[in-house]
DNA sequence: ACCTGAACACCGTTCAAGT
DNA sequence: ACCTGAACACCGTTCAAGT
């Protein structure tokens, strides 16, 4: 199992010159294949914020198909199997991704506005950071947050919000969860094709649902999956929030 | 593409008892391995809802990672490539078992009962029935209805009962839609492992979390999952419910 | 039209050998 | 400790050949 150690990460000081990650990416290729011989290095090619790094730019190149071990491993100049000296499987790429994500959604509302605002703030981020990556999705909902410090973080930000907004103490995860839950389906929403509930040929044989469709398109304001999300969220905010005492 | 015609599942009268499907596979492997020669065979071995049946077979016995195409192909005596004279790629067979699956989510408290209630029974079944399918979830959240009959006829009734029950025409879709997110994302919620929130070596660092995470386990009645669900639903079904004209 | 059999271009991962 | 290089056991998919 991977362990993402926050003195791993320093959050401000930047690395030393000479520390592998993505500084190495930049100056290695330079041209003529001077191609490392085996054996240990002097110092090491590879570190965790450098794969991650690669990882990110491989993800917004070429979508998830295109992070594969062996394109990670092309991209660093390293033989795929070098990899493993730094993660278990693929899974730790992914989890490395994942926190690094989880750290751009913005808790910042929290600290500085009611409840309501805050949390809708948070949603929005939220899902608008995963709706670029639902391949993740399915890891993140069987992620123990122990394997992921930032993501932690974040749940510790949120639940003291909530606590403060005089939330009763024994439904703040299920109120986060259940929100949680709402915003990764949603986040999936969001890639869906615009065409998706064009009922085709089956038009005539499904009334109902073919007129609730032309109406929402007829008014359209807004994209289909932000109007779904705004209506879910504010009646969940709404519900969660006759729960404070 | 695959189009699953409504020709080509008929609900009531059960296939003649030389067509192909699951009867094949009960009568077919008896023993010795007498193997058919290239060719074809006088009457077709395979059809979309034998590849079905089978698909199922595989994923209850091992789980997604058992439903190879070439697994498949063996449980149904065929090489891997027969299965391509039916399906165009593996995502058209997710789609027959996606599509299986919807028809079995219970829409017939529309008919009967008030609109509150049959959301409710709606809900916890279709979130039950693919809290067993997750693999699918990214696949039906990108689906084109037209793709699916069955699914669209989960949509037709379940608008109905929303139109029914008073909603205004142009918020029925997005009333849906919301619920639908809400309902996949917890049913990735399901499968979460029971220590998911056990911050471990960070407990002291977060406070908050750790101590709503440990009031929750201990007044816990229910598990955590359908407490969520149930805190979400019931405040997207009050909020909903403020629609109605 | 619908099967077999052989192939293709991958995939994640392992491991001995090297320094 | 941390690389290379060669392998392994898969994967989904294609296609010529056969009837």
């Amino acid at each position: 199992m991977l362990w993402i150690l926050p003195a791993e990460r320093p959050a401000m000081p930047a690395p030393p010159a000479n520390s592998p990650g993505i500084r190495e990416r930049e100056t290695a290729p330079k041209n003529g294949a001077e191609r490392r011989r085996a054996g240990r290095p002097a110092a090491a090619v590879l570190d965790l914020a450098g794969i991650t790094a690669a990882a990110l730019r491989l993800i917004s190149e070429n979508g998830y198909d295109g992070l594969t071990m062996a394109a990670l491993a092309r991209s660093l100049h390293v033989a795929p199997s070098a990899l493993y000296n730094h993660v278990e499987s693929k899974r730790d790429v992914l989890l490395l991704v994942e926190d690094h994500l989880t750290a751009l959604v913005d808790v910042t509302a929290f600290a500085a506005e009611p409840w309501e605002s805050a949390v809708r703030k948070w949603a929005w981020s939220y899902r608008d950071v995963f709706a670029e990556h639902t391949p993740l999705i399915p890891v993140i909902a069987v992620l123990p947050v122990t394997d992921a410090p930032r993501t932690l973080a974040m749940y510790e930000t949120v639940s003291a919000g909530f606590r403060a907004a005089g939330f009763p103490e024994e439904r703040i995860v299920s109120a986060i969860v259940a929100l949680e839950s709402f915003i990764f389906g949603s986040a999936y929403d969001v890639t869906a094709p615009a065409d998706i509930f064009d009922s085709g040929s089956m038009a005539e044989s499904t009334p109902s649902f073919t007129g609730a469709v032309r109406s929402l398109a007829a008014q359209g304001h807004g994209k289909p999956a932000d109007v779904a999300f705004s209506l879910g969220l504010e009646a969940l905010i709404g519900g969660f929030g006759a729960l404070r005492e």
